[in-house]
DNA sequence: GTAAACACTGTAAGAGCTGACAGTTATGCG
DNA sequence: CGCATAACTGTCAGCTCTTACAGTGTTTAC
């Protein structure tokens, strides 16, 4: 289909692979530093993050401080916006968080173009590249780069979720039925027993019956409990 | 922040300037036409598919045919993924569509670019320019062209749920007063809300008011729902 | 002072949920 | 073939939840 790096991405079949994709893209458009985030947001307690990056030593140590995320202004408009944001010196200083930008600037993260994608299921990809040089100053020219780096990302993320997510929990575990599953997850979006039959073309009684099956194994008194359940126990999303 | 027709979308006001800034982009582009759906999947019922386009008169009653949707490989594809496609007669002979590449080129949509935008609660956007002369067959120039595209669709999908679906209340997390968190958080623990008067030494009435306040500031039809969605925000833990 | 926000209580009707009763049908396995 | 598993359907009793009605009292801010 396409040429030129968007479809080598998609071929990775190991985390070390995507990773040597990720940096060789990264530096192609001319960034020192990428960093490639996988969200996946469980709901309940921890949300998981899985980080693909070539950034120097103690960076992470430093940089990864929640108090730092929280008020980190590229990072909170990633977590609103699908549109990719060029930022520098001046981005940090409008918000306030001049000095997180000078944390940052002491690595070589002066300059640099965030995006995030937001998937279905709590999911989120976020890619970032950093360089201490300025940015083109031709609008035409960081368009493109803003462009290339889009179009990367929706190739990467493919890659992301499959080889960075592999496994589904299935462990210790009750073993729920398909049919119980998507009961309760028709269940967590609110449905009640006999909206869930409608859904899945049953009647409201066996909808009933899969999610009390599901409350039985699950060992829960009543259906909400146990769609709760499920989600702590990575069974439904 | 960007120049060059991917900050001027933004500003649309109306559905009107929504399609002239759409067709403009696509027109910059050398495609003819342009197609942007907004799917709102509302699971019961009917879907909602809100379609800004400048179509020549007469191709919406032909094309827009249920069987034809099922069949057609450039929707199929995406239905399911993130990535742009290129398209043209032999995407569809390979599909066994012929039949539907030649209904539609007889209104210049010989070949075109497709990609689709999956949000959070049901929603997507598509967008697919189409033109009648071919693509540049340089795959550098191609790939340009497709992350002009995609880079465009994130801006216009930001517009395009604003303008277009204009009842979407805004996203800030409703305050809750503590007694309704407190509420909630025995909710979340599976009490009845009899349990909960007890626990919190109230009545069952005024537990019931206090889970109801909750769930309507949280614009849920259930007490459950609510927890959840107390959850995500990290309103209780 | 008075408006707004919060916490609190009561009754009643109807929708929804849970448990226990009693079945049918299809599939895969040994 | 018998057995296990899964999916499916029906009815009934009793409890819980949601909504709508109609109130009281306290604290805080302008």
């Amino acid at each position: 289909m396409l040429q030129g790096g968007y479809q080598s991405v998609l071929e990775a079949r190991s985390r070390e692979e995507f990773r040597s994709e990720v940096i060789r893209f990264a530096q192609k458009l001319d960034f020192q530093t990428v960093s490639a985030i996988t969200v996946v947001d469980h709901t309940l307690a921890e949300t998981e993050f899985i980080t693909i990056d070539n950034c120097p030593d103690g960076y992470a140590e430093v940089m990864h401080a929640p108090e730092f995320g929280r008020r980190d202004p590229v990072m909170q408009h990633c977590k609103r916006n699908s549109m990719p944001i060029v930022w520098d010196r001046q981005t940090y200083a409008r918000h306030g968080a001049s000095d997180i930008w000078e944390s940052q600037a002491q690595f070589g993260y002066s300059t640099g173009i965030c995006l995030a994608l937001h998937l279905p299921e709590g999911r989120h990809f976020v890619l970032g590249v950093d360089r201490d040089q300025p940015l083109p100053s031709d609008s035409g020219q960081l368009t493109r780069m803003v462009a290339d780096l889009q179009l990367f990302a929706v190739h990467a993320v493919d890659t992301a979720l499959r080889v960075l997510l592999p496994e589904e929990k299935v462990t210790e575990s009750p073993r729920l039925t398909p049919r119980e599953l998507e009961c309760l997850h028709w269940t967590m979006e609110g449905k009640t027993a006999w909206e869930v039959g409608a859904i899945l073309s049953i009647t409201e009684r066996t909808a009933v019956l899969h999610i009390n099956n599901a409350m039985h194994k699950l060992a829960c008194s009543n259906k909400h409990q146990a769609v709760l359940k499920a989600l702590r126990l990575g069974l439904i999303r």
